[in-house]
DNA sequence: CACGTAACTTAGCCTAGGCTAAATTTCAGA
DNA sequence: TCTGAAATTTAGCCTAGGCTAAGTTACGTG
């Protein structure tokens, strides 16, 4: 009979604990994530990313963001011409890629499970960086799923 | 025409940076959350919460629990006995209900989407902190749905 | 009952990511 | 060309959340 699991018992400790162990890799790379999304974003809209733009955007003061800029640059996905913004490197661009596709495809899923689109947006903004492949693979099953039926 | 807006534009900047900001609270409160929600979980299935048993399940060492429970503690969440295991207060018992009813929640939604329990279980502990209350509301329209479906 | 081990705490360190205030640099307009 | 405002950087501070190593404390067992 059971219905639903209320009973449900504790994983064991080492796969606990990786769950949490990945859930920390998340959340630091989250921060790069969404700053080269954000330059990409401002280069294709703007024609330039400054650092004013960013710190506005990220809401967040100037001073964060040069240090932050400081390690985007020691991790190799930023490059500065002083008083020049911002560009991206390959690997920058290449992240910043990924992280865009893996917004919109958040975002148009919780669309199609019945969010509004400002509500998607802000969720997509921290879901995205929690979602694994397979998840995401299942968000665009869905997706096609849905489009199949609208055919 | 226009397939799917490639060309979508970025938002007002203080809308943007709205999201971000709520990113960086839901970031802040999620060490609590897990927190609260395994210390119940030990308390209910153990009988007893030890900071040992916390650090294993976290993946963290014994130091980093006595720190993070010195700020439970502070804010209100966590009482201790000394040497005698840890408890919630009504604030934390009340977090840590609220914790697991969205961690079962995203849980069970994921797998209804077609991830397997592990995954889902992995995905969970991280998407959990960054779905807002409408997309919790989504997520259990979805299940309801799924089961009328069935019925 | 004492004593070794496990549990816990303390001390001291580190990084990420926030902040404000005070330089410094660039650049546009008078 | 000069000069003031805007952009950027620097300096100095803070908290959360990690770590290791070195105490302390409690407890079960011989
Ligand atoms: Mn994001
Ligand atoms: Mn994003
Ligand atoms: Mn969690
Ligand atoms: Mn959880």
């Amino acid at each position: 009979m059971r219905s639903r699991a209320a009973e449900r018992t504790l994983p064991p400790a080492d796969e606990h604990a990786a769950r949490f162990a990945r859930q920390r890799e998340a959340d630091r790379s989250a921060t790069a994530e969404d700053y080269v999304e954000l330059i990409a974003d401002l280069l294709r809209e703007e024609g330039e990313a400054r650092a004013v733009d960013l710190a506005r955007r990220m809401g967040v003061s100037q001073a964060t963001v040069t240090a932050t800029i400081g390690r985007l640059q020691r991790d190799g996905l930023v490059e500065t011409k002083p008083y020049r913004g911002l560009f991206l490197t390959a690997a920058g661009q290449e992240m910043a890629a990924i992280a865009k596709a893996r917004h919109e495809l958040v975002v148009r899923f919780l669309i199609a499970i019945g969010l509004d689109a400002e509500t998607a947006e802000e969720d997509a903004e921290g879901l995205e960086h929690h979602a694994s492949e397979k998840a995401l693979a299942a968000f665009a099953r869905f997706l096609a799923m849905r489009e199949d039926d609208a055919g």
